[in-house]
DNA sequence: TATATAATTTAGTCATAACTAAATTAATTT
DNA sequence: AAATTAATTTAGTTATGACTAAATTATATA
């Protein structure tokens, strides 16, 4: 058995990664809050397992069985999110927290049992990926709000995770993976967006709308 | 915050003084599958933290504060126990195990969340009982099903669950908690019961006997 | 090219929580 | 009372996973 913080390294090096990311030590420690020193640590260990490739001062890479390790944690965490947000109804902005704790501990039974009570989804509540059981991830690559225009309609389909604070937010205007909006107006000179969700307006700024990905963009007829 | 060991230390301590053994660093060792020497390093950080009292070859007992949290831990176990067993389905003999893990990580939230989704339980899937939010656990003495005598009907109360295999028999037999059942015989010489479960009849040795506690006995009319 | 900056590694430290071995104290026998 | 046994404690060791400080290597800039 690997340990937590093993995990949570193989974690972090593949999200990195599959961002486009190019992966040091320098910023695999700022994504963990650790000092270099101390993953290269880490990743001496790691290596020695088989789990992580690098050369002196290149770039950090998962070996095939690292990737299957670390799917299997986001696929613990993605369900757990989801779990914690549909069956016990979690706010939405605190699920990240909780399933950073929970995804070391649970089985493959009740990893299993969880799927199947949420009815094998493919989802968490932000609209990431779950990896299915053999680790296959479904990418979609959704388009930025910020690409919109005047007019335009469709569906939220992704929202970044990292801020809790932006999370509440969004939340409160039930901006949720799902909810289709409507483009209603873009200001000029980088302005905001003055968009309708369910028959009610609301103005979001730039930085706001960075952080929202839809799909099924068409104009409104 | 306290250590996952720390936690483990106090609810342990608290089980053993509850079943009313003389709580030694000896017999915290065996419970704890570790060295007496490891738990009088432990001890000595617990007693630094005034959640422990023990004087020199002296039993060890919890200080108020202690015992706060050693039912804290156990409610927290207790409620997980119930909500795997009722929520995700999984087998009794397997939500101890499972249990074990979660019982750190959770939050106050979710443990609440997970009380109400319950109904606010008392007790958890082999009978014992969860204490509730403020501590306070309400200790039934239940009856050895070894006194039982031909004749007597009655309701299972409480089953040990110590053992995986006996609880994965017991499950077999429909022996939960709840379960009314009816003594059709006891064999002399210290012999087997046989019994009536829902009209199901079953011979249940007295070593097995042993583990079983039951309520509301009362002669067959 | 020389120098400054950034990234990486090495070496050594600290805390936690386990361990073993040896010493001490208490309780039991003879 | 002396000797044996059992319980307990102390001291020192190990592994994990973090840390700092200093050294090294790579990259960028003047």
């Amino acid at each position: 058995m690997l340990t937590q913080a093993a995990e949570d390294y193989l974690k972090s090096i593949y999200k990195l990664q599959e961002k486009g990311s190019k992966v040091s030590t320098g910023l695999l420690a700022e994504t963990l809050n650790v000092k270099p020193a101390s993953v290269t640590g880490m990743l001496k260990k790691l290596k020695a397992m088989k789990l992580v490739c690098q050369e002196r001062y290149q770039e950090i890479t998962l070996t095939e069985a690292g990737k299957v390790v670390a799917l299997e944690i986001i696929r613990h965490h993605r369900l757990l999110e989801l779990y914690l947000f549909k069956a016990l109804g979690v706010p939405w902005e605190n699920v990240h927290e909780e399933a950073e704790k929970l995804e070391h501990v649970i089985s493959e039974d009740v990893e299993e049992r969880i799927d199947a009570v949420l009815g094998y989804p493919t989802a968490d509540p932000h609209g990431s990926p779950i990896p299915d059981k053999n680790g296959v991830v479904t990418q979609t690559a959704y388009i930025p709000m910020t690409t919109l225009r005047k007019g335009q309609t469709c569906v939220v389909a992704e929202v970044s995770d990292s801020d809790s604070a932006l999370l509440q937010y969004l939340g409160e205007l039930n901006l949720y993976p799902g909810t289709a909006i409507r483009v209603l107006d873009v200001a000029p000179f980088e302005g905001p967006f003055t968009i309708d969700i369910a028959g009610h307006p609301a103005v979001i700024g730039r930085e706001v709308a960075k952080h929202i990905f839809v799909a099924d963009v068409r104009e409104e007829k």
